[in-house]
DNA sequence: TCTCTCATCTAACAGCCGTTAGTTTTTTCA
DNA sequence: TGAAAAAACTAACGGCTGTTAGATGAGAGA
């Protein structure tokens, strides 16, 4: 078979590590059998095995390809020139985006990261870490210039990320209100608040 | 022995629903063994089941204790008469303190909770979903007053809930502001925005 | 058509899991 | 001090885990 028989997948790999994205999103890295997956992909357990090394290494090509992602959203937000509040917008409106339509692999990063081993767990943290000092380092300079509020950086990063992962119960609820409808709401009460 | 020889517990089986707490909250449900647990206890496994009938009851015991204080800490703000942006600042700092000193239950129930078997976890739903509706109703009143300004009330109590989670990277960090500065800058985020 | 390659299969491994049974030790209380 | 109760222990269960070995089958290129 080798291409382009898969859905959409260039190789039978990648159609594994969706596959098994949708899974661990819904129960978990840890909760997630191999024969669960493989019954996904239909197959058996053990024929997994000549497409993939480990049950860790599709974590790791979870958690690496949304790793690279988001570096490569920031490159370009900081390359850009705008004003720094502009740049909190985009990177507001990127996380926001990717809540909403690529909801399944960030919350399985966010969740299970922590099972990655080692070296991958440290490389994966310190990326992790990286990325936020970038966004740190752009609502400083957006302090500094007057355009944000006088406040804690790390603070202003921390709720940014964490905020726009409450997406997640949107995704989930009856009456959702748009998409973008969403993504207005969110910007409007992150750049201006609650309060009247 | 039954009493009072426990540090700070009544029972052992408190003793074990705490120690349980931390393991789960490093490791997460799944991924804790019994074995591990029994050994932070100082006791063999099978000891433990002289005090909980499974595992499982020990993740019913921390979800539906976090529950219960939810529900009385919008009981007491329902009740008490302040304006409706005063009532949301309550709610607030209430999960601000919830995640600043309880972060470790915190974590584990909105982590894990999905791993309750029915019907604990149907029971568990229903009271989280009714809590964030009490929450809903007390935003919506603030924007028929005028308080608050005129955003999807949902979207704003995801983002409120979500942002406070936050913290949890802030146990985490080096250069830690004060608990109290923490406090103070997400008010302000939330309340009055980024922008300047 | 023959051969080589590669995906799939069945069967099994060693190890861990939550939990139980049955026994022994410790504590409680009269 | 002796009986009853509670809590700890050892041993083991059945089942599930990720993964490997080796046989079987199907498709591609000569």
């Amino acid at each position: 078979m080798s291409k382009i028989s898969n859905n959409n997948h260039a190789t039978k790999k990648e159609a594994i590590v969706e596959k098994a994205s949708k899974l661990f999103f819904e129960k978990g890295f840890r909760a997630s059998s191999m024969r669960d997956l493989a019954e996904r992909v239909g197959v058996e357990a053990a024929s997994l095995y000549n497409h993939i090394k480990s049950k860790e290494e599709l974590l790791q090509e979870i958690c690496f390809k949304a790793a690279h992602q988001y570096m490569e959203s920031i490159d370009a937000i900081e390359k850009e020139d705008n004003s720094y509040i502009q740049k909190i917008e985009k990177i507001l409106r990127f996380h926001i985006d990717q809540m909403i339509n690529n909801y399944e692999i960030v919350q399985v990063v966010d969740r299970d990261w922590k099972h990655l081993s080692e070296p991958h767990l440290s490389k994966y943290h310190n990326e992790r870490r990286a990325y936020r000092k970038r966004i740190t380092a752009i609502v400083e300079e957006g302090i500094k210039r007057n355009e944000v509020k006088d406040i804690d950086a790390p603070t202003a990063v921390l709720i940014m990320l964490h905020a726009v992962s409450g997406i997640e119960s949107w995704h989930r609820s009856t009456q959702k209100i748009s998409a973008k409808d969403l993504e207005e709401n969110i910007l409007l009460i992150l750049l201006k608040g609650f309060s009247n």
